[in-house]
DNA sequence: GTGGTCTAGACCACC
DNA sequence: GTGGTCTAGACCACA
């Protein structure tokens, strides 16, 4: 549950997109009751202002809505939460095989590798890729 | 041979991986010489100050060198650029694997997701994946 | 405190070197802020952005760090320091017997040239050496 | 024999510092012809007005001359010679000296390293130094 | 004509 | 107020 952050990218949109991660993943699951503002600023330790406004984008997203009175949940609504996955997937798998292919690799090699390397535990003896 | 930026990255940055990329996958060949850096600004409408600061990103890394009166030539030691690429892939598979697990994807559902993803146009019977 | 530069090194380059200087020697004790870039600006009478271009130098080396909205802070990890230290010193060794090598000197003439450089004081019974 | 340049600091001035140093070690011997502006620059690859600049600050300095008809020569002033050994030499020592303290070193510490880094074949049991 | 450096001044995002 | 980026324009050494 460590909450880190890289000096190269604004904190709020790390915030954004780790918290986004934690609900398409489960780990938040729908209809759960996030830590409040206050919580959330001393377990990151990050400015209540910074951790507003990122909730304030997951809320126009539409991962989380807030009730007044009661504080901020996550959607109950699972086809948002599953759109959304795919939508990153998606968005993930087009920007690799972008990448790759703009250094030379034909999207089959990249796939190729990709399962070396996530395959390359149980199959020892497969050639050693990457070439 | 179109040069785009986009307003999320510093221009410097969007230069040093575009030639890189051109550098790795051949398009620029080893030995060659560089655009000038003026004719550089004037094909990409940047100012000279940042076609050099991405140029001398570039040198550091090794993929480039400056003969100081004559230009900017790629190396030719081909080793660093073969080394350069690997690096490059492998870092490109690395984020990816760590986005998609980070989703709720295992490795083995991501790579499946990419064989999919690229090999759909031959093998449309199978499922559509991605859920 | 004075900040003097020469007209045969880039500034930023001196900059680089002095204040490098002042991080090994413990003038800018590990953990402390530097001055900001206006401020260091201010006191040497340079440019802010010679400034900066020194300080992303520093920054790439590992001896200074800095926190996007609150400055920039000599790094608190005093085995970076103390490596940076000793290659620096090494350095500068090699650079001296190299430099005395090749103008005929062996190595233990060049030793026993600085033994006597800097014990002249207290030992003026010795021979004038340096011939 | 082999003449090489690195990039950072004009060929000129790194001809002067090459040819410098053969004469001051004796390579270059008094009295001795050296090759013709031609032969110079066909030995080392670089442009003849290059080496003919050189040459000129090195005839400046005085340890060349040049006879109109029959080439340029080392002086044959064995006391100029020996003279500018002896200024290189203290200004080596100096600029290690001054680099040294400025890191923190005493001159005596900076003269210990010279010490080990010099005797370290023969003297295998001795503390290892440079901390 | 080549790259390298510096300045001045402006704008921006972030907190 | 902090650092980061970019532009415009100028000057210099080198070959």
């Amino acid at each position: 549950m460590g909450w880190t952050f890289e000096g190269d990218q604004p904190i709020y949109a790390q915030l954004v997109y780790q918290i986004e991660r934690k609900i398409v993943s489960g780990i938040y699951a729908p209809g759960v009751q996030l830590p409040t503002v206050r919580a959330f600023a001393a377990e990151t330790g990050v400015n209540p202002n910074t951790i507003q406004r990122a909730l304030a984008e997951l809320e126009q997203i539409g991962l989380i809505q807030t009730q007044s009175t009661s504080g901020k949940f996550v959607t109950l609504d699972a086809d948002i939460i599953h759109d959304i996955r795919q939508m990153l997937a998606e968005e993930q798998i087009r920007k690799f095989l972008f990448a790759m292919t703009n250094m030379g690799y034909t999207a089959t090699e990249a796939a190729d590798l990709i399962n070396q390397y996530t395959g390359k535990d149980d199959e020892e003896d497969e050639p050693t890729g990457m070439c």
